[in-house]
DNA sequence: ATTAAGTTTCAGAAAGTATTGAAAGTACGA
DNA sequence: TCGTACTTTCAATACTTTCTGAAACTTAAT
């Protein structure tokens, strides 16, 4: 098989992945572009590469660099500027894990805490009941994982990794 | 604050959650509802809750179905089909993974793999290394997790939690 | 100060998803 | 077997998200 037609089903795979996952499809194909390429990659080369626009390749490398997953590259006596990604996948998971819990879970940890601040009334008392207690497991639920997503990002070099690894075998 | 407007903001933090992980809106209101609800709920009941349609509430109630979060429950003496689900938090995470690891993992580890089984061939050496060297890579750490993943998957009880919450302290 | 190379922005178009509502289907009881 | 109570389906529509392309902006060399 040669190299594109190989490319190109990994980033067909890629980009669907990060699709079902709320992550734009470009997004991740570019990720998954700059990952693979031995070299940083100019915006254009991103462009012909996916076939998207410049306002497309360049709004989705910008977002990529503010998830902090890929970096600007500047060659010298070139105004271009060229972007490379990191390979580590830990150090990819730990970033975008990161990132979805700032944006996704900590919003709906801080409804949840509210919650079960409140005095909740209403007639039907089984009803009260039942939802104060579904919020408090919830809530209970959610800390504890976000405690242990806390500790994965936190951790330095890949000693969540072989601990997990552990675990497995 | 009464129960209503606890709900509603419940429902709708709950909602956004499902709606940026690929899973839709309408599916995790529907599945919040029944959690917090101390019986069983028709789809009359669901509707009105949530203000959806009919077509809507079934369609999402049955794809919680296939998903095993939800179940039919017939009270004798009545026609009306009536929803329950699952409250405990963990035997949920369960399920979820599984149905997204079946539905999303599974085939990109297929592509990984049949792409690692190929020769690569290509003009520019320094690309096709790397290319093959990434898919290794990720292949690698896809399956990792996927290992990790089914442990949990089918750890019976609690077994899975309590270890990991022991490595959170 | 001007030009040229490159980057960013954003309104509108296109694509993708979810929702409705009404008609068709099913199954139970009389 | 008919009527009724309920469930399911699906074409049309509404809504959301993503993408384009061209104009505005920035920067640096001359």
């Amino acid at each position: 098989m040669n190299l594109n037609e190989a490319k190109g089903k990994f980033l067909e795979a890629w980009g669907t992945l990060g699709s079902q996952w709320g992550i734009n499809r470009t997004m991740s194909q570019i990720h998954a572009l700059l990952m693979i390429s031995p070299n940083a990659l100019s915006t254009e080369e991103v462009m012909e590469e996916l076939n998207i626009s410049r306002g497309n390749a360049n709004m989705n490398i910008r977002a990529l660099m503010d998830w902090g997953l890929v970096s600007k590259e500047l060659k010298s006596g070139d105004r271009k500027e060229y972007f490379k990604a990191g390979k580590d996948m830990w150090e990819i998971a730990r970033k975008i894990t990161y990132e979805r819990r700032k944006r996704e879970i900590d919003p709906v940890i801080q409804v949840l805490a509210g919650l079960k601040k409140e005095k909740i009334e209403g007639e039907d008392s089984a009803a009260v009941e039942s939802f104060v207690d579904s919020v408090k497991n919830i809530h209970d639920f959610t800390l504890s994982t976000n405690d242990l997503v806390e500790k994965f990002i936190k951790s330095d070099e890949h000693w969540f990794y072989k601990t997990l690894l552990k675990l497995v075998k």
